[in-house]
DNA sequence: AAGCTTTGCAACCGCGTCCGT
DNA sequence: GACGGACGCGGTTGCAAAGCT
């Protein structure tokens, strides 16, 4: 049944990415943006299938990735996140723009499934984070299919996204937490300029590698754009991450990333304004001053179409562009009054629980 | 030092969804 | 509305590196 794989052509290569391809790959993209990847290998003359080029990219070459060594700080927002959308990894991702889903997949379930696990054992009840009966399935069913009895997927991811909103901004409000950004996820620092450091302190390792090796193949920014739709700016700052390269860390695959808790502080807030759309505040500096790509558009995911939109940088398909549109969620923004309201009628009871979870897991 | 086991991660596979026709 | 192509997601696999005996 079904349609037969894409890649059982014969001639395709499979297994690990030489260093040729992925100069070609990003030589490619580099020139026409991510996307249309049914055509990138015909036109590359690569002998991968479309979907071996996109999860190269989207996983490894894209610039502004993060690899190695989770944070305190990110592990925790990954509990949280698995708690609140279970085992949506691109919607987990999509609040830890230098993550990929693929990493945080692979970093829960080689690292924090069994933490839990450990953690779990002595005492079962406070918080489960949303296993299931499966043993391996860990989801938000247990958590909110109680209160929610069977909808569809889509109304109950809505919900879960409403929930993680609602949770942030509660947390971002409350002032004990400004006093104590250390211990919170959703650290209410917004400065831009901070997110601006941070941003230009993030490299994909992998990325420098091949811009070494790529080392005088921009000649010409201008032309390097797959349409009108990219300004120079969001060249720059492409520039920026594919080839500019900080001193620190630039070991490549299985490097600790180079992250320090300073990135963290601000990949949060950042995440935070993201939420809320906050970022549109004062984001117009950083088109032309960061790394940040603030761009937007229509995900093709409606159920992720809240956090992809207002985190634009995980999003490759915006990665060459900028300034195409601002989402509606923006542009929508509730009063912050509002938002405090609404949400203090609910989130109290939600936070205990989450903060429990926080104090049992460190 | 050699062999075996475990771990971590990149990549693959199959399915679901979106979108154009 | 049905159909098919393209894309993205989550689960799983395969293999190299690390750890252990």
């Amino acid at each position: 049944m079904g349609r037969p794989p894409c890649c059982d052509k014969e001639g395709v290569k499979k297994g690990p990415w030489t260093p040729e391809e992925d100069i070609i790959l990003v030589s490619y993209i580099q020139e026409h943006g991510p996307g249309n990847w049914r055509a990138v290998p015909t036109n590359t003359g690569l002998s991968r299938c479309s979907k071996s080029c996109r999860l190269r990219w989207t996983n490894y070459l894209r610039p502004g990735i993060k690899r190695g060594n989770f944070t305190e700080q990110e592990e925790k927002m990954i509990i949280h996140l698995q708690d609140l959308l279970g085992n949506r990894w691109a919607a987990i991702a999509s609040y830890l723009p230098q993550r990929t889903d693929n990493d945080i997949k692979n970093y829960w379930n080689t690292h924090l499934k069994k933490k839990l696990k450990k953690l779990q054992a002595p005492s079962s009840g406070v918080c489960n984070f949303g296993e299931t009966g499966t043993g391996t399935e860990i989801g938000p069913g247990a958590n909110y299919s109680g209160s929610i009895p069977v909808r569809g997927q889509w109304e109950r991811r809505l919900q879960t996204d409403i929930h993680m909103a609602k949770r942030a901004l509660s947390e971002a409000l409350s002032p004990e937490n400004n006093n104590n950004n250390n211990n919170n996820n959703f650290s209410s620092s917004t400065s831009t300029k901070a997110i601006a450091q941070s941003s230009s302190l993030c490299y994909a390792s992998s990325a420098e590698n091949i811009a070494r090796l790529l080392k005088g193949w921009m000649k010409n920014p201008a032309t390097n754009n797959k349409c009108s739709r990219t300004n120079s700016s969001s060249l720059t700052t492409q520039n920026n991450n594919f080839f500019v390269v900080n001193g620190g860390d630039t070991a490549s695959k299985g490097s600790g990333g180079g992250s320090s808790s300073n990135d963290n502080s601000v990949e949060l807030s950042e995440t935070f304004e993201s939420l809320f759309g906050l970022e549109s505040l004062d984001y117009s500096s950083n088109a032309t001053t960061t790394t940040t790509t603030t761009t937007t558009t229509t995900s093709d995911h409606d159920h992720d179409q809240f956090s992809h939109q207002s985190l634009s940088p995980n999003d490759e398909n915006n990665v060459f562009q900028e300034n195409e549109s601002k989402p509606e969620i923006i542009e929508d923004v509730m009063p912050f009054s509002l938002l405090e309201k609404w949400l203090l009628e609910e989130v109290a009871c939600q936070d205990q629980k989450v903060i429990t979870t926080d104090a049992k897991f460190f």
